[in-house]
DNA sequence: CCTACCGATCGGTAGG
DNA sequence: CCTACCGATCGGTAGG
């Protein structure tokens, strides 16, 4: 069956992109599988979960995506889109770079924590599920994200406010920030401010 | 059917544990299970799969074991138990403080990185896959585990080696470490002991 | 987007 | 440990 650009419904607010997610029932799909993804893991989520969580019948989720791979691969474009967003916004402000810094690490933080941001924390999780064509046409994105984070990191680097080689510190710091998709609890006792803080903290030289 | 102790093979090694693993039949489904586990995910990997890896065929796998959800839990504890083995060797050996963060952070990258160490990635990776009933059985290994890395960063809080809360501290550097073994290539061009060295030059202050 | 369905696959088992 | 098998489930589709 040919899958034609889907009717408009009663109402509909973005029409391009969907980072005003659940706008439509397209996005509402996105975002309950990010969802199940997270909490079930790809493999072990059914396309039949993801139509339940929105009131569709099962077959129904493939009048909007062609395949289970195509829901994947809209999860992660969603959380890059939006993440890359935020990350470009953080990184244009005019602020000293330690400043700088922190910001960046509440905004990552925030990306992976936050209450209802499944997709960035689906993509480092399921990302080797993924199917090497729909890889292809997330890594553009993927790449401008990583590079804010290289010029940052770099920058600090050579002003002596991080430790070692520039590699090395954005592994040690980025590795340490994603990790914390899989231990964080919201009602842990540690806000997000307060955990972005202390971890920035951890990671910089006295100045 | 009732599960027996396997009958004897002609060879073997160790009837405890199978830290020695492969030894036996057994061994060699946790063994197998253990590097499909981390290539395709708990999920995504078949019994079928498994029992082709080692020859047998698809039932025989439920001979050594009742479920698939035991040999994910077979997989998991032999990374634990040969990991909290090589660990506690490390915090016993009567060395500087300094030296023996250095020890045990090249020898928690050996146990993500080296080849054929595919159990705690697994278990990294997989741990929300696993039942809760399987998960207490594991517990308290895991957390011998953990008071290991929590008593050695304590000291080096308290030393002024590390910045930061012991807890932050922990965490990141744990985080950082675990996070390798999503993004480590053995060709890649860098070794293992470099990569420890680096790492572990980056978190720590300068003395 | 629903109804009704299909072929394939999967974890697991009985009996030897 | 193999043979032969089963019930359940899954991704996906035709037709409306």
């Amino acid at each position: 069956m040919l899958k034609a650009a889907p009717p408009n419904s009663v109402k509909r607010y973005s029409r391009k992109g969907l980072t005003m997610a659940k706008a439509n029932r397209r996005g509402e799909l996105v975002c309950a599988a990010a969802r199940l993804f997270r909490e079930k893991g790809y493999a072990a989520t059914t396309t039949r979960d993801i139509a339940d969580a929105v009131g569709m019948q099962s077959g129904s989720a493939f009048y909007h995506f062609a395949s289970k791979q195509e829901l994947l691969a809209a999860v992660m474009e969603e959380g890059l889109t939006g993440g890359l967003a935020r990350t470009s916004e953080v990184m244009a402000r005019p602020l000293p770079i330690v400043d700088k810094f922190r910001a960046m690490v509440r905004t990552h933080l925030g990306i992976l924590l936050e209450a209802g941001n499944d997709f960035i924390p689906v993509m480092l999780h399921d990302w080797g599920r993924l199917e090497p064509v729909y890889k292809e046409r997330l890594i553009a994105t993927k790449d401008g994200y990583d590079a804010h984070w290289h010029d940052l990191i770099a920058e600090l680097v050579r002003a002596g406010l991080l430790a070692g080689d520039a590699k090395t510190a954005r592994l040690s710091i980025l590795g340490a920030l994603n990790f914390t998709a899989t231990w964080f609890k919201v009602d842990g006792g540690v806000s997000i401010d307060t955990l972005a803080r202390r971890m920035a903290g951890f990671f910089l030289r006295e100045t």
